[in-house]
DNA sequence: CTGGGTTACGTTTTT
DNA sequence: CGTAACCCAG
């Protein structure tokens, strides 16, 4: 076999231990993804069925980009490995199986706003008090408690307090309605399986024999109702493979429980344990700095992570004034990375804690035209518009999915209203009908107004002609008519302003989206499309190839590298963010979170934070993380403003500061940073940046079509983005983007 | 019932 | 700051 050369003898040793169980932790860096496809590769190099062979992975991008490369190794017999997320394969088992458990093949998955929506509705319903009980509190116990296993009947049992039992109250009713709609939520799709293998013997029979292998990669994050998927699974031949890091565990707060992994070998005594040490990624300094901070974690699994990769430079350490002051020294030190080390801006990454804290990062991105790609925030998916068309799609796969129908009754504006709403409510509840149903009952003549009636009718009559033509229609066919129908394409055009065209693409992206898939997918149903978007994470959309800086959180970096990465916000509340400040153990989850973002980075390091930051329209002045403190002075060189360099006075007198060694390489700046005269080479241009406006200048005298005379106080951003402010004789002082307010000189 | 307008409110991370 | 819930006039 010849690929195995290409491994060190750890790794060659990972890959061929092919039968029992298997443990590989597996430091950030070290080839794990390469042990994980190889190893795929050598079982059916070894003759084993892809069918065989089931691999779990963190995203869907990660199982295709292992899929891709396995093919690179074998050929197409790649295609046919069960590869993916814990919830998109067992979602699909489900599709098979879920008969047995009283579902149809249809059902619809409720994401997490959905199920929000079902727990409020049900909140009203039962007079619980939304002021003293917030709907996403409650929604959040019941996800907790079903991933622990706690039926309702158990948690109202234990009820010790009001919460716990009004939740139970409503866990209750939740399940009851969830499966009434022929629903699944997230949770669902892992505990049904579950469920359904504990249930009925023969049927886990079956794919414990299909399943021969298992690979688990991301084991750390895995939670308890995964766990035990895997030990049922597993149990009949034992030959499971887990790969994992304790040190990058960054998901407890949804239920990953690091026992899984500390508690393996136990488990499954005889097993065999890999260590993968060494780092591919990293230079010695960003591994020394990462490696420092890790250390101050008490629960860890004890291991020395090295590398033989050159020195590199230290971690530099941005200290900023203000959150606008960060972003701009990102933006000139990308400008001097692309200048200096010919790097493209898809080697860039910046990483946050929050979302929230993209915004002031793109608006300097923008000011300087830097093209910026983000994973996550408002995802595709997650927009109104999309929602609201998939959520018709849902109606249509599953009508007696009541969230989806709530969801789109009166959108656009029909003249259904929450009164209209209020009464087929009570009708379905009275006559045990789904809102689907209701719609048409005779019950609500002489119940509603002629118009709502009227109205309730020509809605029912609509979908009803849809759920028949999706028999003889393909997906793409049905929703191409569905949105004429609705006439969505229409409404937003003549709305006619730049929000309502975006939504107009995005819409026409979903049809395309849909095209796409049917073309792919031969003879795929509704539910089967609606089943792969639920199920999208926001890294599996992400376009890494354009050129383009990636943005995204910490959480999102995972698994990914970069040749250079900005790591923002090192401030006590934000990273460690403030809801973690009262435990340890939550602490220690924000240092790890840290050192996944830290370990992304190949050549170069920049950690950054600043004193003040807008938080809610407030400006806040915040102090210097802990972690900063806690990494290896040795391996940093501060950048503090104005040409200073070493600590920043807030820091200085903290009391935590044993006296630093003074930092080899000082970078002395004076505005920008670089201690050499910039090279006279020119900026790098990304986008066409227009000229024209050179001609202003502060103090210069203009003439404003509506507002008269002035004279320009300040010019501010690049090409599209270019503002000046002027202060007009008679209209006052005003901000005018150039591009807009055709300004002439002279007055 | 709709739409405009206001105010209140919140913010961790996500399959 | 940005969104979501809420209120009121038509």
């Amino acid at each position: 076999m010849s690929f195995l050369e290409h491994l060190n003898p750890v790794q060659r040793q990972a890959v061929e231990a092919l039968d029992g169980p298997v443990m590989i932790v597996a430091g950030a860096g070290s080839g794990k993804t390469r042990v994980l496809t190889y190893r795929t590769a050598h079982l059916l190099e070894r003759g084993v069925r892809p069918e065989s062979i089931l691999a779990l992975t963190f995203t869907n991008k990660a199982a295709d980009e292992m899929k891709g490369r396995i093919a690179g190794l074998v050929g197409p017999a790649s295609h046919a490995l069960w590869m993916g997320t814990f919830h998109s394969l067992f979602a699909r088992i489900l599709r098979f199986e879920c008969e047995h458990l009283g579902y149809h093949r249809n059902f619809s998955i409720y994401d997490t706003d959905d199920s929000q929506a079902l727990v409020k509705s049900i909140m009203a319903d039962k007079l619980i008090s939304q002021q003293q009980f917030t709907p996403s509190g409650i929604r959040s116990r019941i996800s907790h408690a079903k991933n622990s296993l706690v039926t309702p009947a158990e948690m109202l049992r234990r009820a010790q307090d009001l919460v716990s039992e009004r939740t139970a109250n409503v866990y209750d009713e939740y399940e009851r309605r969830l499966h009434r709609a022929n629903a699944m939520d997230f949770d669902d799709l892992l505990l049904k399986p579950l469920e359904l293998f504990r249930k009925h013997h023969d049927i886990l029979r079956r794919y414990q024999q299909r399943f021969r292998y298992i690979l688990v990669d991301e084991y750390q994050d895995t939670n308890r109702v995964q766990y035990l998927l895997l030990q049922e699974l597993a149990a009949a031949h034992k030959n499971i493979c887990v790969v994992g890091d304790d040190a990058q565990s960054i998901y407890a707060f949804r239920g990953a429980d690091i026992r899984n992994i500390l508690d393996f070998e136990k488990d499954y005594p005889g097993c065999t344990v890999f260590r993968l040490e060494q780092n591919y990624r990293s230079t010695k300094n960003i591994l020394g700095a990462a490696d420092s901070l890790i250390r101050q974690n008490v629960d860890q699994i004890p291991k020395k992570l090295w590398t033989s990769n050159a020195d590199g430079d230290q971690v530099t350490v941005d200290v900023c004034e203000d959150d606008r002051e960060e972003g701009r020294r990102i933006v000139q030190a990308i400008e001097e990375e692309i200048r200096r080390h010919k790097l493209s801006l898809n080697d860039i990454a910046i990483l946050y804690r929050t979302n929230a804290q993209s915004r002031v990062i793109e608006d300097a991105l923008r000011r300087n035209s830097i093209p910026y790609t983000i994973v996550g925030g408002v995802a595709f998916y997650k927009r109104k518009e999309i929602k609201d068309l998939l959520a018709y799609l849902k109606v249509l796969a599953n009508p007696l999915d009541n969230e989806s129908l709530l969801r789109i009754i009166n959108v656009p504006a029909r003249s259904i209203g929450d009164v209209t709403i209020r009464r087929i409510k009570s009708v379905a509840a009275g006559e045990r009908l789904s809102l689907f149903e209701a719609l048409a009952s005779p019950h609500l003549e002489g119940l509603l107004a002629d118009r709502a009636l009227r109205a309730v009718r020509q809605f029912h009559a609509m979908l009803s002609k849809y759920v028949d033509l999706k028999k003889q229609m393909s997906v793409s066919e049905l929703a191409r008519a569905l949105v004429d129908d609705i006439g969505i394409l229409r409404l937003l055009k003549e709305e006619n302003t730049a929000e309502s065209l975006a939504r107009r693409e995005n819409i026409q992206e979903l049809i395309s989206a849909i095209t796409e898939f049917t073309d792919m997918h031969e003879g795929a149903l509704l539910e089967d499309f609606l089943q792969e978007v639920s199920l999208i994470a926001d890294v599996d959309t992400a376009e890494f190839g354009r050129n383009a800086v990636t943005l995204m959180t910490l959480h999102a970096a995972k698994g990914l590298e970069f040749a250079v990465v900005f790591i923002t916000g090192l401030e006590e509340g934000l990273l460690p963010i403030s809801l973690a400040l009262d435990s340890r153990e939550e602490i220690e989850e924000e240092r790890r979170l840290l050192y996944v973002g830290m370990t992304r980075a190949e050549q170069r390091l920049y950690l950054s934070h600043a004193r003040m930051r807008y938080h809610q329209g407030e400006m806040l002045v915040s102090l210097r993380s802990r972690f900063i403190e806690e990494i290896d002075p040795l391996h940093l060189a501060y950048r503090g403003r104005n040409g200073m360099t070493g600590r920043s006075t807030s820091a200085s007198t903290r009391s935590h500061g044993a006296p630093v060694r003074r930092p080899k390489q000082l970078v002395a700046s004076s505005g920008g940073f670089s201690s050499d005269p910039a090279p006279s080479e020119p900026m790098p241009r990304y986008e066409d940046e227009s000229q024209e406006h050179t001609a202003l200048r502060v103090g210069l005298a203009v003439t404003h079509e509506t507002f008269g005379p002035g004279r320009i106080v300040a010019l501010d951003g690049k090409g599209e983005n270019a503002r000046a402010v002027v202060d007009f004789v008679s209209a006052g002082r005003k901000q005018l983007l150039l591009k807009f307010a055709h300004l002439r000189a002279g007055s």
